[in-house]
DNA sequence: GACTGGCACCTGAGAACGACGAGTGCCGAA
DNA sequence: TTCGGCACTCGTCGTTCTCAGGTGCCAGTC
C-alpha cells in the first residue's frame, strides 16, 4: 500500500466533498477521478484515513466527508495552487480603481471579495497605530473650541474637538500647530505619542493648560482602539450556502459577525501572512462549521491591516486563498500608493 | 352584526397571531379574548373579514391570519399606542449618551434599536445636504497637494484632498481659506455650493486654476451622494425569527439589506414621519413577507436622516413603533444638542 | 503482499398510510 | 342576530415499508 495513493484519495475526496456537498462513497470517487485502482482498494484506504482522523462517516452506511484535520492536512500539503482568471484580476484592478478614498476602498474591497469567493467577506480599517502621521491640523473654532485634525500615512483623518477652559491666544495656537507638526509628522503613531510628551514642558507655564489639553487628545487619538476595531462586512446573503438548518449554522455565525471582539481575533491572528483557521481552530463554537481565510494588507514593508472570508469549512480553499490574496495585494497597492506622498 | 365587534376581531386575531405565530381559530380566540358571543358568531365574522380581504386561511381547515390589508387596517385604525417602558427609556438613553462622535451616535443607535425590537435595524448616517457647513479648513500638504475640511452642524467630517497643478503661494491660501470660511460657515450646503461659485470671480485671473480646483472639489464634497447613501445596519441575527425557510423568507432579505439602493427608497419613505410598510406596500419582492417600520430623525425644523427596522410582517406594530420613534427622539436630541454651537 | 470481485449487512431518505385534532360552514332553533 | 350541534376537510404526526447507496470482510488472483 503505497502512502502517496493515500493522500491523493484524501485530495480527491476533499475536491469531491467541496464540489457536491455530498458525502462521497468509494464508487462515485472513481466516477471522478482516474486512482487506477478498484472501489474495495480505496475503501481500504479510507478505513486507514478514517482511522487516523482524516475523514468521517456521517454514518454508518453513507460516504466519507473530511473533518478539520483532513482539510488541514489538503490545505497545507496537498492543495495546487489555482491561480485568478485574468478576467478576475482585471475586475479586481478596475473596480478597486475607482475608489475615491480609504472609506470607499474598504467598502469595494468587501463587496468585490464577497463576489469572488460567494463568502462573507470582511475587511479591517487600516489600523491607525500602525501608519504613522502625515499631518496634524489645529483650527480655533467658535467660543472655546479647538478642533484637531490628523491625517494618517494611510489616508485616514481623524478629527476631534477639543473644548478648552479659555480662548487660547491666536500666536499660541500657531506656534502650538508648527511645533506639533515637527515633533510628529513622520512618525508612527506610538512614537508621536511620545514626542508629544516631551514637547509639552518646552511651554511657558501659563499655556501648559491649553497644550496639555490638546496633546492629550491627540494621544488618545493615536491610541485609539475603537477606530482600529471599525470593520466592514459584505456578501451576508452568501450566508445561504452554509447550509439549510438556519439555528443551527447560520444564526451563531450571524452573532459572531455583530461580534466585533471575535472578528478581531479572527483578522488578527494573519498578522505574518495567510491564515487559514479550518472549523475548531477558529476557537469560537459558533464558528465551529467554519473557516475563516485572512491576510494581512499594506506595503511590503509595514501590514495596515487584515482582510478575509467566513465560509463553511466545505470550500474550495485554493480559490478563496487566491482571492484573498489578490484582494490584499491590490488593496494594498492602492493605500500606500495613492495615498502617499509623491518622491 | 356589529361593525364593531368584527374589527374588534380583526383586532384579536392579529395581537393573537403576533404573539403566538400561529393561525388563530375562532374558539382560540375566545380564550384569549372576551367578546361575550359564542364561536359560531366569531366564525360568521371570520367570514366576513375574509371576503372583505383582511385575513385568510392558509387552508381549509386552518385558523386565520392577517393579509397585508389586515395589518394596514389594524396600523391605521386598531393599534393602540404601546409606550415603552422606564427602563428601556433610560436603556436607550444612556447607552446612546455615551457616544463619543457622530459615528459612535449611528453605530449605538444600530445596536440598541435592534436590541429593543428584536429585528433588523438600519440607521442611515445624518445627511450632508441637508446640513450646514460648520467650518472649512485649507491645509497645504507637501507637493502641490491641499488638504481639505469640511465639518458640518451634523457633526460630520468629511476630507479631500486636491492635486494641484501647482504649489500654490502661502499667502493665497490664506486667503482663500478665510474667504472660503466667511462665505459657507452658517449656510446650507447647496446654499454654500453657490457663495462658492460667486466668489471665484472675486480672484485674480492668475489664481483662478488653483481656486476653481478647490472650490469643484468643495461642490462635490457637498453634493457628494455616496455620503448620503451610507447606512448603518445591525440585528441581523434576528433574521432567525423570520421564518424557517431561509432561501425563500431570509435570503431576499439579506440580499435587499446589502443593496443600499433598497434600502434608501424605503427610509426615504419616513421623511414626513413615521412610515409603516407592509408586505408588499414595501415595493420589492424579497420584502413581501417583511414589514419597514421607519421615521425621519434630527431637530423639530430640520431632519438629519431616517432610522428604522425590517421585520416580518407578523410583528408587535405598536412596540415596534414606539422604540422607533424613541430611538429616533434621542439621537436627534444628541446630534442637535451635542454637536452644535453652544450659544 | 497488494489488489479485486463478490456478498451480506446497515441505515437514512422518502413514499404510503391511517389516526388525530383543530378548524370550518351550515342549519335549525331560540 | 346569535347559538349549539354536526358533518366535513385537511394538515400534522407517527408508523411502516421499500430502496439505494454505501460499507466491511473474505476468498481468490496477479
Amino acid at each position: 500500500m503505497s502512502d502517496d495513493r493515500r493522500l491523493d484519495v484524501l485530495r480527491a475526496i476533499v475536491e469531491d466533498y467541496v464540489a457536491t456537498q455530498e458525502p462521497v462513497g468509494s464508487r462515485s470517487l472513481l466516477e471522478r477521478h482516474q486512482l487506477g485502482v478498484s472501489p474495495a482498494t480505496i475503501r481500504g484506504d479510507m478505513a486507514i484515513l478514517e482511522d487516523e482522523g482524516y475523514i468521517i462517516a456521517p454514518h454508518t452506511s453513507a460516504g466519507r466527508i473530511p473533518t478539520d484535520k483532513g482539510y488541514r492536512m489538503f490545505v497545507d500539503r496537498l492543495a495546487k495552487v489555482k491561480p485568478l482568471s485574468g478576467a478576475e484580476r482585471r475586475a479586481i484592478e478596475t473596480f478597486l480603481g475607482g475608489a475615491v478614498d480609504v472609506e470607499d476602498v474598504v467598502q469595494r474591497s468587501v463587496k468585490v471579495l464577497a463576489q469572488l469567493t460567494r463568502q462573507v467577506a470582511i475587511v479591517q480599517y487600516p489600523s491607525l497605530t500602525r501608519s504613522s502621521v502625515r499631518h496634524i491640523e489645529v483650527v480655533p473654532l467658535e467660543s472655546a473650541r479647538v478642533l484637531l485634525v490628523v491625517i494618517t500615512s494611510s489616508g485616514r483623518v481623524e478629527q476631534r474637538i477639543v473644548e478648552l477652559t479659555e480662548t487660547p491666544d491666536e500666536k499660541l495656537v500657531l506656534d502650538l500647530r508648527s511645533r506639533i507638526v515637527g515633533a510628529t509628522v513622520g512618525e508612527r503613531l506610538p512614537e508621536a505619542s511620545l514626542k508629544l510628551a516631551d514637547m509639552i514642558e518646552t511651554f511657558a507655564p501659563e499655556h501648559r493648560p491649553v497644550v496639555t489639553s490638546i496633546v492629550t487628545t491627540l494621544t488618545q487619538t493615536f491610541s485609539n482602539e475603537r477606530s482600529d476595531e471599525r470593520i466592514a462586512i459584505g456578501g451576508t446573503a452568501n450566508l445561504a450556502r452554509f447550509g439549510a438548518d438556519f439555528d443551527r449554522s447560520i444564526k451563531p455565525v450571524l452573532e459572531a459577525l455583530e461580534e466585533q471582539v471575535v472578528l478581531l481575533k479572527l483578522l488578527g491572528e494573519a498578522t505574518t501572512g495567510m491564515s487559514v483557521s479550518i472549523g475548531r481552530e477558529t476557537g469560537y463554537e459558533g464558528l465551529a462549521t467554519t473557516s475563516v481565510v485572512a491576510t494581512p494588507y499594506g506595503s511590503d514593508e509595514q501590514a495596515l491591516a487584515t482582510l478575509g472570508t467566513v465560509g463553511p469549512t466545505r470550500i474550495d480553499y485554493p480559490s478563496t486563498m487566491a482571492s484573498v490574496a489578490a484582494v490584499s495585494r491590490y488593496v494594498g497597492g492602492i493605500l500606500t500608493e495613492r495615498w502617499t506622498p509623491d518622491p
